[in-house]
RNA sequence: GGCGUGGUAGCUCAGAUGGUUAGAGCGCACGACUCAUAAUCGUGAGGUCGGCGGUUCAAUUCCGCCCCACGCUACCA
């Protein structure tokens, strides 16, 4: 017999600061889990792998908060979200995490090797330094002044206020969020992957994968077009892998280069639990050994372009046969958001409901091939109209029948039609195409026609009509019985990938207790006068009021998060800035104007171009509120401009002064008008 | 603005290397049946396949432009 492959499956790691919800198991999870199931029934030789990815600075922000070391908030995380996946029923074969020793090993030597390689190139900046704290300072950890929208509070990396994303050095009057005082610019080196250099190389070996989504190979075009930057290897940081070189005190991984290693270490581990610690290289290091990516769209980046490179470089890994990016998952027709409350908690959900419930429903409407919606209405249709009418349905029909009227035992086929034959037939021709659709990372197909089967039993059912036949033609009785016992039995391995643990109990049910494969799916599981158990209902009918309480409770996170948000904003109103005296203030030229005229400025999405009459004369003022307003209601709006700042170029045109606008607190521009004439002087 | 992905029945989504009446599930209407968790089975209504042009004997499927959604990216003083 031909070795099987060896083939390795990955599910994105997820990040150790929170729970898991909705969107993640649609991503990276159910779909990985789904043919990872699949493969092992085929007898593959697989490991499937995955865990907690610990580092970077949100957890080291996230432990700060809370006056926590990083280690216990991923602690925390990591059992927990361990935890969520078994519940969900993900059969991992070896969840790890990014802060284990042999992970720190590895990560080192894959840095290692590329550094005596030569692969990397350094590059010395400036960076801000807290000397209170005696280190360099993370983008997140520098607070400043935005120097857009003069927010007092924004980040190194990001303005919460204005969104826009800044350099630390970009700010303000910046000041270290540990020590609360203005930070020193020190020097400091860092080693960069030149992507670029790597980049023909990867092409070549992108064209020749074969069968990638169009959203996956669409994306990767897109960043290759563009053309690869330098990405910095290592940070100044102290939470994460320590950087495997004589000068680099002080120094981690950055978390990108770091994380996707986590899944060849977890792998190691698993091979050193099962005694073999050799064992990892037969998939990792193996010419033979396929590896398949499952992830969420927002990380093909990563998993097709730099992980790949640094595989590549390194050398002696396998690349990646496939990454089956999926989109994402919206609920009830918006798009999740953790920090507004709107999503689904997984832990939550396995405290009401059984996990197979949602691996089937959220199964038929994976963002397979763009986003997709989960509603809790469309969970309980699924719920009620499939897997208990369709597939629940036609089980009980088919056992408590047999129970009743064959002595709940399997009856022999005898003399049998065309229909009975032909439903037969049907059990190989929908495992065909079961199987076709599990190839082809098709899960919502697959999903569809395991369920066909279960159609086409009821169908058959219903058609030969063994109530009337067993008075009258008990042979055709016990044909229809037989057959629908061998469709009942061909759907509890079927279903196997999708809902193991119904289908577990359901092969329970008929007795059926040998090992299960996917290759005996066929007309002959059950033998004649195999006995059957009583029949007992798999799926129950998911009632209004229990989707109406998950709507409420969706409802009452939002409301809570949204107080939340409010309260919080209410505290954090701008400090009064500086004290400035009067002339300061009659420095500025504030005048009414009236808008005249709105032209769109080209290339731009945010700017407005508008001709103002202040009185005096008409000029032009460009302004970015373009998402804030609506243009055709502007002519002849009263604003407030002032009219002696500097003029500055912006996008090719001349702005004179600049239209003052009020920031509520949800973000949105008002301008602030007058009922004066325009012209008239503010003071 | 650039790049990418998508825009198909009321809803959720398939599909077509261009070619006779464009599909499924749900929902809806009507009918059948009663073994079964009022489940099942059948029939039907419902679509100018985002819009406008072009190539072609023929396009919803190819090409161009435009609109909308999502993602990446730029502009934002």
């Amino acid at each position: 017999m031909q070795e099987k492959k060896p083939i390795i499956v990955t599910s994105a790691l997820p990040y150790a600061n929170g729970p898991l919800h909705l969107g993640h198991l649609a991503g990276a999870y159910l779909t990985a889990d789904f043919f990872v199931r699949y493969l092992r029934l085929k007898g593959e030789d697989v490991v499937f792998i995955c865990g907690s990815d610990e580092h970077g600075v949100p957890i080291t922000i996230a432990a700060e908060k809370e006056g926590v070391n990083p280690q216990d908030i991923v602690d925390r995380y990591h059992e927990w979200n361990k935890d969520t996946f078994e519940r969900m029923g993900i059969s991992f074969d070896y969840y790890g995490r990014t802060s284990s020793k042999i992970h720190y090993e590895t990560s080192q030597e894959i840095f290692k090797t590329l550094y005596d390689k030569g692969f990397f190139s350094t590059k010395t900046e400036e960076h801000f330094y807290d000397e209170d704290a005696q280190m360099f300072l993370p983008d997140r950890y520098v607070k400043g002044e935005c120097p857009n929208c003069s927010y007092p509070e924004a980040y190194g990396d990001q303005c919460e206020k204005c969104g826009n994303s800044l350099h630390p050095t970009d700010l303000i009057n910046p000041i270290s969020a540990l020590s609360g005082k203005a930070p020193l610019r020190k020097e400091t080196q860092h080693w960069y992957m030149p992507l670029g250099k790597a980049q023909a190389k990867l092409e070549e070996w992108l064209d020749s994968r074969e069968g990638w989504k169009s959203n996956v190979s669409g994306q990767v075009r897109s960043w290759l077009q563009e053309g690869l930057n330098d990405r910095a290897a290592t940070r100044d940081l102290t939470w994460g892998v320590p950087v495997p070189l004589e000068d680099a005190e002080g120094k981690v991984l950055y978390v990108w280069f770091e994380a996707p290693i986590g899944y060849i270490s977890a792998t190691k581990e698993w091979a050193l639990k099962r005694n073999k610690p050799e064992e990892w290289r037969k998939y990792w290091q193996n010419p033979d050994a396929k590896l398949y990516h499952f992830i969420g769209k927002d990380n093909i980046v990563f998993h097709c372009i730099m992980f790949p490179i640094i595989l590549m470089e390194h050398g002696n890994y396998v690349l990646p046969e496939n990454v089956p990016a999926n989109e994402f998952l919206n609920l009830e027709g918006k798009k999740l958001s953790t920090s507004r409350g709107w999503a689904v908690w997984l832990h939550n959900y396995v405290d009401h409901f059984e996990a197979d419930l949602l691996r089937y429903a959220l199964g038929v409407t994976l963002p397979e091939t763009k986003d997709s919606d989960f509603s809790w209405k469309d969970f309980q249709a699924r719920v009620n109209n499939e897997l208990v009418a369709v597939l629940g349905n036609f089980i009980h029909r088919t056992m408590s029948f047999t129970e009743k009227y064959a002595d709940a035992k399997v009856p022999p086929l005898s003399n049998p039609k065309d229909v009975d034959l032909a439903v037969l037939e049907a059990i190989t021709l929908q495992k065909e195409k079961v199987e076709a659709a599990f190839e082809q990372f098709k899960f919502r197909e697959a999903l569809q026609e395991s369920m066909q089967l279960a159609r086409i039993g009821n169908k058959y059912f219903s058609d030969t009509e063994p109530w009337k036949s067993k008075d009258s033609d008990i042979e055709s009785c016990h044909n229809t019985l037989h057959v629908s016992a061998q469709v009942v039995a061909a759907l509890s391995i079927l279903f196997d990938p999708i809902i193991p643990s119904s289908m577990a109990k359901l092969r329970a049910q008929i007795g059926y207790d040998g090992a299960i494969s996917w290759e005996n799916i066929g007309t002959d599981l059950l033998k004649v006068g195999q006995k059957l158990q009583k029949a007992e209902i798999l799926f129950t009918k998911i009632e209004d009021e229990q989707i109406q309480m998950e709507l409420d409770k969706l409802e009452a996170q939002l409301n809570n998060n949204a107080s939340d948000a409010e309260s919080e904003k209410t505290i954090d109103y701008p400090n009064i800035k500086d004290p400035i005296n009067f002339d300061d203030f009659m420095a500025m030229d504030l005048r009414v104007g009236i808008i005249k005229e709105v032209t769109e400025v080209p290339k731009s999405n945010k700017l407005l171009a508008f001709k103002v009459d202040i009185g005096i004369e008409t000029r032009t003022i460009v302004s970015g509120i373009k998402k804030h307003v609506q243009i055709d209601r502007l002519i002849g709006q009263k604003v407030t401009v002032i009219c002696n700042l500097a003029p500055r170029m912006i996008m090719g045109m001349e702005s004179k002064g600049m239209i003052l606008m009020a920031e509520s607190p949800d973000g949105n521009l008002h301008f602030v008008t007058s009922e004066a004439a325009e012209g008239s002087l503010l003071s």
